[in-house]
RNA sequence: GGGCCGUUAGCUCAGCUGGCAGAGCAGCAGACUCUUAAUCUGCGGGUCGCAGGUUCGAUGCCUGCACGGCUCACCA
């Protein structure tokens, strides 16, 4: 039918689709909230029809732009009957360009009463139902364009993303921060402990993996001297898929020369409470129901303390890598171990003991300090305790958002700790750091002190929209083809 | 990967104990020059996710598969 359509204007030399440009001079929320001086002028706005009320020789419509709608209010005196007569035939979904005369209806609705109306585009699918709009999950992902058209507050949620990732660089931009872009495809993918995506170059004939982190890259520029440096954008890990991992996910990750561990809390406050204030306007937002405060200072506690406060054993009591295995026995956290217990070191089983008592509790923003170093290969260690490390991770909700260093930039012991890691791979752990030889000959050339750290971009903006899923915040998650 | 749930018209959903496939919106034809989920009259619309099985008869029961959601495990 609507085809039908499309062929009778095209046979009248009407084709829709062969318009070129439109001029739009304003946008619908634009002409609403200035009423008073647009009412009686003209006006050229475009947009998809969303509604269609017939009343014989008049009609009114509902206009859908980037912004929202505004009601098109079209009659047979002002466009004459053949053109008129035109317009009733368009369907619900086309796009069409509008000018006319901005008025208040009877009723009070703020409308343009049309002069001149043009097909701009013709829409062959209907829309999907006016009232009850778009539900299915499936739908919206595969079809995230129907979506965006019959869901507004997606549309919102996507313009906020866009705001906070502004925010972001703006912050870091005012800061002599240098934005770089570093490899996506390389022969080692290391940076953290995930497993990565392979593909292969047909010019070199290579495998090659698909980035899991940007943090060896980035270091090496500090080496090279650019002193403040990010890169935003996608990381890669073939991991499992859920409300808050998708095997593409945006990340950013940032490194400041003569800077530490603590200097990074403090940025990591202000990056997140300067996008709250730009997105959300204000620093304390609901999630799920939850006020959640992001103004600084956050909350601070030791990763010991925090096992600790939470019912958790005293870890500081604990000497000996023996003492701690029979700990873990005692609590019975030998299940939520990653490797055998034998394997286990005093790290392992305080980063076990962590996870199970301490971390789901960490609701408003918090910082963990001071990681073990057997799961922190790239962190410089604590004065005077070479089995903990100047890390943080900062949780929100019971999610870890970031995750910073004191970098380590002695090369000698970064060695030592690949050379501890390939053991692991060895032992069977893929998710091990692969070992990147290159990396550690930046160091040899001297890396001043350095403070690094990497947040979740999706994860923050799922706090920062209120939305359940990661999948509410990419505009297109990873799905399996339909057949 | 395990468990639970879902898949019926373009969309949102009903469909009883196994007995001719339903509604609203959308669409089509008509009426109406201030409607806004417009209203009124009439009409058309289906591979009931796919493949088997049981049965006289399956949208419904059984098995397998696909896709999706939630959840547990793993990871970030």
């Amino acid at each position: 039918m609507r085809r039908e359509k499309l062929a009778r204007l095209q046979a009248e030399g009407k084709d829709p689709f062969a318009v070129v440009t439109y001029k739009q001079t304003e946008h619908s929320t634009q002409i609403k909230e200035a009423f008073e001086t647009y009412e009686g002028k003209d006006v050229s706005i475009a947009g998809r029809m969303m509604s269609f009320r017939d009343i014989g020789k008049a009609s009114f419509s509902d206009l859908q732009d980037r912004d929202g709608r505004i009601q098109v209010y079209a009659n047979a005196d002002h466009l004459g009957l053949e053109d008129y007569a035109r317009f009733k035939t368009y369907d619900m979904g086309d796009i069409i360009g509008v000018e006319g005369k901005v008025f208040k209806t009877r009723r009070g609705e703020i409308s343009v009463e049309a002069r001149k109306i043009t097909l701009l585009a013709k829409a062959l699918e209907p829309l999907p139902e006016k009232f009850h709009g778009l539900k299915d999950p499936e739908t919206r992902y595969r079809r995230r364009y129907l979506d965006l058209v019959m869901n507004r507050e997606v549309m919102d949620t996507f313009r906020k993303r866009t705001k906070i990732i502004s925010s972001i660089r703006d912050y870091l931009d005012e800061r002599e921060y240098i934005e770089v872009e570093t490899p996506v495809l390389s022969t080692i993918a290391s940076g953290a402990a995930a497993r990565p995506f392979t593909t292969k170059s047909n010019a070199l004939n290579l495998h090659l993996h698909l980035r899991i982190a940007t943090e060896l890259y980035l270091k090496r520029c500090i080496v090279g001297g650019m002193e403040r440096v990010y890169d935003m954008g996608k990381n890669f890990r073939n991991e499992g898929i859920d409300i808050r991992h998708n095997p593409e996910f945006t990340m950013i990750e940032l490194y400041q020369a003569y800077a530490d561990y603590h200097d990074m809390m403090e940025l990591c406050e202000n990056l997140l409470s300067n996008a709250a204030m730009k997105a959300c306007g204000a620093t304390k937002v609901s999630y799920q129901g939850t006020e959640l405060e992001f103004a600084a200072p956050w909350r601070r506690l030791t990763m010991i303390d925090a096992v600790k406060t939470y019912g958790g054993p005293d870890f500081s009591a604990v000497k000996t890598d023996e003492e701690a295995r029979e700990l873990a026995t005692k609590l019975g956290l030998t299940e939520d171990l990653k490797k055998k217990l034998k394997d286990c070191t005093k790290g392992d089983i305080l980063n076990a003991a962590f996870e199970k008592f301490a971390e789901k509790n960490l609701i408003q923003p918090t910082f963990i300090m001071d990681y073990p170093t057997d799961i922190s290969p790239l962190t410089k260690q604590k004065p005077g305790d070479p089995t903990m490390t100047e890390r943080f991770e900062a949780f929100v909700y019971g999610r870890e958002i970031a995750n910073a260093y004191s970098e380590l930039n002695d090369p000698i012991v970064q060695l030592d700790r690949f050379t501890q890691q390939a053991k692991e791979r060895e032992l069977g752990d893929d998710e091990a750091y692969m070992f990147d030889e290159d990396f550690v000959s930046s160091l040899e050339v001297g890396m001043p002190p350095t403070g690094g750290m990497g947040i979740g971009i999706d994860r923050i903006v799922m706090f920062l929209t209120d939305a359940y899923s990661i999948r509410d915040v990419i505009l297109f998650p990873t799905m399996k083809p339909q057949e």
